[in-house]
DNA sequence: AAACCCTACAACCGCCACCAC
DNA sequence: TGTGGTGGCGGTTGTAGGGTT
């Protein structure tokens, strides 16, 4: 194959780069370019580090107009609600922010804003039970002005797996050991789950038919035998027997997975309180996250991709088809879009 | 003042897709 | 067409510095 090995590890050096490294790399790129050969580079310019090394300091440090911490509101909203709808894409999330890097922001993301939006939520059972009132009420609001995000069937009803669900609140709690909620918290958690439990329905938004398709995409994979993959009617279905599934499996594999799920389930709640909470002015905005995980996993399903897929939903044709239609164009419709797509189940009117 | 803990961030690691050979 | 190098990406780790006990 004749191409150069890679970098010799053994004659490398890690670790924090000096000033002097910074600066012999930072004047070679700026006069030369990086030539198209990363590996090659620090050979040229006698630096003693791996040309992976070179790019990524390049890229996250060295580079012009790269800005470096103080993270502004506007950029946090961006970050979080980006999240919410295409997950640790962070090189893409970086796109939409002009100077940032996607290191900077899975940093960011990472030791705050995921603690803004999804730590805390075993603090103060008292200012718990405060939050989720507010929430609960927020929603009923919601509910009772707007139906757009009602699913065909299941309208003006509640799931009727949705009785089941006081007794699964209890085996959510896993890595706490069964714990007692009270009734407002079931409630909230009620009625969060039937939110999130029609996330991952297939329905079509547009549609009037009633969702009876069999193009449902589990949102884990816990389901493993023959009998299992036979389709769900609808994701209520899935939910009641993934619950009933909770209480029974003795499989530690499936049940660690029930238990990530449900954990997944129980931080729901409280991340739309935090989120809420953390940022009055833009609580809609977070919740138009939640409920456009729906229109995306709906934008997906019938095409039944099998590839990458997640609990988030699958969106790596609406990712990639707007990443790459905007890489040309500095990216600006991306935001617009995605933001566009997120709030089609926000109330129309507030 | 020392030990410990927490936070922030730079850097590394491993995987994957693409492409040259 | 298979193999291996390279770039890109996300996850994870290491560590410095500040705060707390």
């Amino acid at each position: 194959m004749g191409r150069a090995p890679c970098c010799d590890k053994a004659n490398v050096k890690k670790g924090p780069w000096s000033p002097e490294e910074d600066d012999k790399l930072k004047t070679y790129i700026e006069q030369h370019g990086t030539g198209g050969n990363w590996i090659a580079l620090p050979q040229k310019i006698g630096l003693k580090r791996c040309g992976k090394s070179c790019r990524l300091r390049w890229l996250n440090y060295l580079r012009p107009n790269l800005k470096h911490g103080g993270f502004s509101e506007e950029e946090d909203n961006i970050i979080c609600s980006l999240f919410l709808s295409i997950g640790s894409r962070w090189s893409i999330i970086a796109g939409q922010l002009p100077g940032r890097t996607d290191n900077d922001i899975k940093n960011y993301w990472n030791t705050r804003l995921k603690k803004k939006l999804l730590g805390r939520q075993r603090k103060d059972q008292q200012t718990r039970a405060r939050r989720g009132n507010s929430l609960k009420q927020e929603i009923m609001k919601r509910e009772s002005c707007d139906q757009t995000f009602m699913v065909p069937g299941v309208m003006n009803q509640s799931p009727y797996w949705s009785a089941e669900i006081p007794a699964a609140a209890t085996v959510m709690s896993s890595d706490q050991g069964p714990t007692d909620l009270d009734q407002d918290q079931v409630s909230t958690l009620r009625s969060l789950l039937i939110k999130l439990g029609e996330n991952f329905s297939d329905h079509q938004p547009n549609s009037t038919a009633t969702t009876t398709t069999t193009n449902f995409q589990y949102p884990i994979g816990i389901i493993s035998s023959p009998q299992d993959h036979q389709p769900y009617a609808n994701t209520s279905s899935f939910l009641a027997s993934t619950f009933s599934a909770a209480t029974n499996c003795s499989d530690k594999t499936c049940t660690d997975q029930l238990s990530n799920m449900f954990q997944r389930l129980e931080d729901f709640p409280n991340q739309l309180c935090e989120f809420g909470y953390e940022n009055p002015p833009q609580l809609d905005h977070g919740l138009e996250g939640f409920y456009g995980m729906e229109m995306i996993n709906a934008s997906t399903a019938t095409a039944s991709i099998s590839g990458e897929s997640s609990s988030w939903g699958d969106i790596s044709s609406l990712v990639s088809d707007h990443h790459e239609g905007n890489c040309q164009q500095g990216l600006p419709q991306l935001q617009d879009s995605a933001f566009e797509n997120l709030r089609y189940f926000a109330p129309a009117q507030r």
